[in-house]
DNA sequence: AAGCTCACG
DNA sequence: ACGTACGTGAGCTTA
């Protein structure tokens, strides 16, 4: 049996947590303010999660005390409660009734005294008493089992005080802490202490006297004249002022210790949040339960029979489901645009055991009734990563038609960045299954899309049988979830239709002219040559540059450069730090050309000719469309989403990048400030809105408001000071950050941000408000719904909290235009099919189409770019969109 | 495999 | 006071 007892300073507690929370004004359906009462009841319930306390205790003060009849101006300089507080109070009460803990009150005594004969009568019995408290007098009661949380600025920081950290702290033992405050005074309470003596003072002399009566038995000791004759003149107030400060032992409480024993009424407590409206808060309350009866039986293994068949039996499996979903798994060596070997498929439908049908050799050709049905849109289908399935199926010939649901899309979308979205993971998520995964002869695990091609067969038909199966049992669960959270139409008009168009653009490839990637090459390597042997010389020695160990050593140790910033391991020598040191020594200026040389040889000229083969010279990306935490894709092997475009010699690069012949021209189509137009839509901001609805430089606006000069009078350099503290407020601004953008004084970027929100108030409010939401709900949303979980908005520690709420600000306006970007790419290929347009789509940079486009369908497709992407949305503001041609990706005009 | 650096939006 | 801009992927060095 436990023995640990909590006691809450319940008035003390709800002023923290309304002070806290005052900017967050939650409030419920019928406007009751809420959030002094969410704040406690977060508090506290976290609380009992750390503390798991066996005894829980709420003192409540009721009205005046014997304090206010021994002096009438007790807490004198006190100002009311807070309007908005007071009608909080009983809900409060009622919270921690709630809960089930035992609220105590006794009249004529504070809540102090309750807490303070409390704390001695269960020490008496032997628990160990936590106190929690943000009223410092408490510390008095500090002893052996009894400490005092004190609350530390906001409800999240508790301060666990204990004999040893108030004499690190202040010098003192719990027993002075009455004295203390008697000597120096405390104006919250209205008590002026001894004329004269501070904080300083008074712990000197009880260090020296050991105790308030000690000090004033033997005042004359006191050398000081003028503090031994305030002591003199003062003692009988002093003396007053202790009686007054020191915490009873002895109030005749209502009950014992032992009868407060605690025990979470679940059921009570789900019912006040319910009438409150926390939604959160209901379901941390219903996780625990949860938790206590697991749902799924543990350890349950999916591993059904699975029937190999013989080509010959393919129709017939087939044939008997014309309506029903089958679930698809290819089992392959290896999946990539380079190389990819099938070795089997599985299939499986309601009511049937899976199969499995090997698919022997390398380009063999597959039979006849599979690539038919395959091809076939009638055919319903589903898939844990469709896209790579069709790749596969692609080598043999085989198109992929009547992709019906993706659960790894629909995984990506419900689990909101909450766990891994391997089939296994996310069947043991949601079905509480065990998928064994494919061990190779070794017993190592393996990918189904990395197998060695000398497994048994029955392992792989196991392997494929056990995912088909699970595809096939996750389907209703996640499409239930899909429409419990709103996100139908994300999924099934957006990204379900997007895995066949992202399929097309990677098969489509972007030619590249290895010609003149072969000059680049040659040209980058020389100059790479010349910068090194620089760098030698001045260097007196070689040494690797590319190591930023070495480099290190070179401008730190031996030419005793300044250390500007350290990293974990040693000397930071990133481009900040060099550029800072460039004019301190010749050398560094060459390190910073060197690395941007080798930077671009090799991370694109070399690879990129590596990739570019006969016949065509297109190269091929995959595009990942369930990796990243926002919404947006990503694109691998290579990542042609990061391709150089903001240096001269960078975009030497983009110009490699050619149409495929002299009748086809790039069409580009990029998105025009779309993150600050949805900041604007999101807001509702006055002044953000108006500025794009008439179509103003945006840049030049904001440097107008927040430097308060007509818009004529901008220099470019204040625009491009407004244009980083637009960039900050999307990434969820820190002055400390704008400064480093700006490269201002922190202060100065303080001021920036300060005229910034002084100007923007809607957006200011905006951002106050979803983060409080956020926090209430636990994830933010996109314009589409996406969402993502954001549960560290409530971590105690600072960075871990400030980290999240940057990823609240910028989530919903960076997944909002990833959202935007992908309808207007399934809108835009239905309109070029449809109108059977010679343009083909072949990447997307995030808020840009590139498509290589017939010369004669040129004004045609660039219309539709325009209305499609434009009109992909209704915003509050206008989407604008710039189209441009040229004949490679880095002259576009 | 992790850390650093740097390319993009 | 705390340590910071948001989201990615790849090449290179070093442990």
């Amino acid at each position: 049996m436990g023995n640990k007892m909590l006691v809450i300073d319940g008035h003390s507690l709800a002023h923290r947590a309304f002070h806290a929370l005052k900017d967050q004004q939650l409030r419920t359906s019928e406007g009751l303010p809420t959030s002094a009462v969410y704040g406690v009841a977060t508090m506290v319930l976290r609380l009992l999660e750390d503390e798991n306390p066996d005894y829980l205790v709420v003192a409540e003060d009721l009205g005046k005390t014997f304090r206010h009849e021994a002096y009438a101006d007790y807490k004198g300089t006190r100002k009311e409660m807070d309007e908005e507080l007071r009608v909080q109070m009983p809900y409060i009460k009622e919270f921690y009734e709630s809960l089930g803990a035992r609220v105590i009150g006794v009249a004529g005594f504070e809540a102090d005294d309750v807490i303070g004969t409390m704390a001695c009568q269960a020490q008496a019995e032997g628990l160990q008493v936590c106190i929690v408290t943000g009223d410092k007098d408490a510390f008095q009661l500090v002893a052996d089992g009894v400490c005092v949380y004190y609350t530390h600025r906001g409800i999240t920081n508790l301060v666990r005080v204990t004999d040893r950290y108030l004499q690190e702290k202040h010098g003192l033992t719990p027993a002075q802490w009455a004295d203390y405050k008697a000597l120096r005074g405390d104006p919250s309470d209205n008590i002026p202490g001894v004329p004269g003596i501070g904080e300083k003072t008074a712990v000197k002399l009880l260090k020296e006297f050991e105790s308030l009566d000690n000090l004033l038995a033997h005042v004359e000791e006191i050398a000081n004249e003028k503090l031994k004759m305030v002591l003199v003149t003062h003692t009988e107030e002093v003396r007053r002022w202790r009686e007054l400060v020191t915490i009873k032992r002895d109030v005749p409480l209502p009950v014992a210790a032992s009868a407060c024993r605690f025990k979470m009424d679940k059921e009570q407590l789900a019912a006040f949040f319910r009438k409150l409206e926390f939604r959160s808060l209901l379901g941390k309350v219903k996780k625990v339960k949860e938790e206590e009866v697991p749902e799924v039986a543990v350890g349950a293994v999916l591993n059904p029979e699975t029937r190999t068949l013989k080509g010959d039996d393919l129709p017939a499996f087939l044939e008997g489901s014309s309506d029903q979903p089958v679930a698809v798994q290819f089992l392959a060596t290896a999946a990539t645009w380079q190389q990819g070997e099938v070795l089997g498929v599985a299939l499986a439908k309601e009511g049937d055991e899976p199969v499995y049908l090997p698919l022997s050799g390398s380009g063999a050709a597959w039979p006849e009734p599979l690539v038919r049905w395959l091809a076939d849109g009638a055919t319903k289908k589903l898939a844990h990563d469709g896209k790579t399935q069709m790749l596969l199926a692609d080598f043999y010939g085989a198109s992929w038609d009547g992709l019906v649901f993706d659960t790894l899309l629909a995984a990506y979308l419900v689990s909101g960045g909450r766990w891994n979205l391997s089939l296994e993971n996310t069947a043991h998520t949601l079905l509480g299954l065990e998928l064994p995964v494919l061990q190779d002869e070794k017993g190592k695990p393996r990918e189904v899309f990395a197998l060695p091609g000398s497994l048994p067969e029955a392992d792989l038909a196991a392997a494929g049988g056990r995912r088909t199966a699970a595809i096939l049992k996750l389907h209703p669960v996640l499409a239930a979830r899909i429409r419990q959270e709103g996100v139908g139409a994300l999924f099934y008009e957006v990204e379900m239709p997007l895995v066949r168009i992202l399929f097309a653009m990677e098969k489509a490839g972007v030619k590249v002219s290895p010609e003149r990637l072969g000059l680049l090459e040659e040209k980058f390597t020389r100059q790479i040559k010349a910068v090194e042997t620089e760098i030698y010389q001045l260097a007196g020695e070689e040494f690797n540059i590319s190591s930023p160990k070495q480099l290190g050593v070179v401008l730190f140790d031996r030419l005793g450069l300044p250390v500007v910033k350290k990293t974990k391991t040693g000397y930071s020598t990133d481009a900040e730090v060099l550029e800072e040191l460039a004019d301190r020594h010749p050398l560094v200026q060459k390190v910073l050309d060197y690395r941007g040389l080798v930077k671009l040889n090799s991370t694109y000229v070399e690879a990129l000719l590596g990739l570019a083969a006969p016949p065509d010279y297109r190269i091929h990306t995959t595009f990942n469309q369930a990796v990243t935490a926002t919404g947006r894709l990503s694109s691998t092997d290579p990542n042609l989403q990061n391709i150089p475009v903001r240096s001269a010699e960078g975009r030497e690069i983009r110009r490699c990048f050619i149409p495929k012949d002299q009748n086809t021209l790039f069409l580009s189509a990029d998105y025009s400030q779309i993150e600050l137009r949805l900041l604007a839509h999101f807001a509702g901001d006055e002044k953000l809105v108006a500025a794009f609805q008439s179509d103003q430089d945006i840049h030049r606006r904001t440097a107008a408001e927040i430097f308060n000069l007509p818009a004529e009078e901008v220099s470019s350099e204040l625009r491009a000071r407004a244009k980083a503290v637009n960039f900050g407020i999307i990434y969820g601004i820190s002055g400390f950050g704008l400064a480093k953008g700006v490269g201002v004084s922190r202060k100065e970027a303080e001021a920036f941000i300060d005229a910034y929100f002084a100007r923007y108030q809607g957006v200011k409010t905006y951002l106050e408000q979803a983060i409080a939401k956020a926090r209430e709900e636990g994830y933010v949303t996109t314009i589409m719904n996406r969402r993502r979980y954001l549960p560290d908005l409530k971590a105690r520690n600072f960075q871990r909290r400030s980290f999240a709420e940057r990823m609240a600000r910028n989530t919903p306006i960076q997944g909002s235009a990833a959202d935007l970007i992908k309808l207007a790419m399934v809108r835009v290929d239905a309109r070029l099919r449809q109108e059977k347009l010679p343009a083909t789509m072949l990447l997307q940079v995030h808020d840009e189409l590139l498509l290589e486009v017939d010369r004669a369908a040129l004004p045609e497709a660039a219309k539709i770019l325009r209305e499609e992407m434009e009109g992909a949305f209704a915003l509050r503001v206008p989407l604008e969109v710039d189209v441009k041609k040229g004949e490679n990706w880095g002259d576009l005009a």
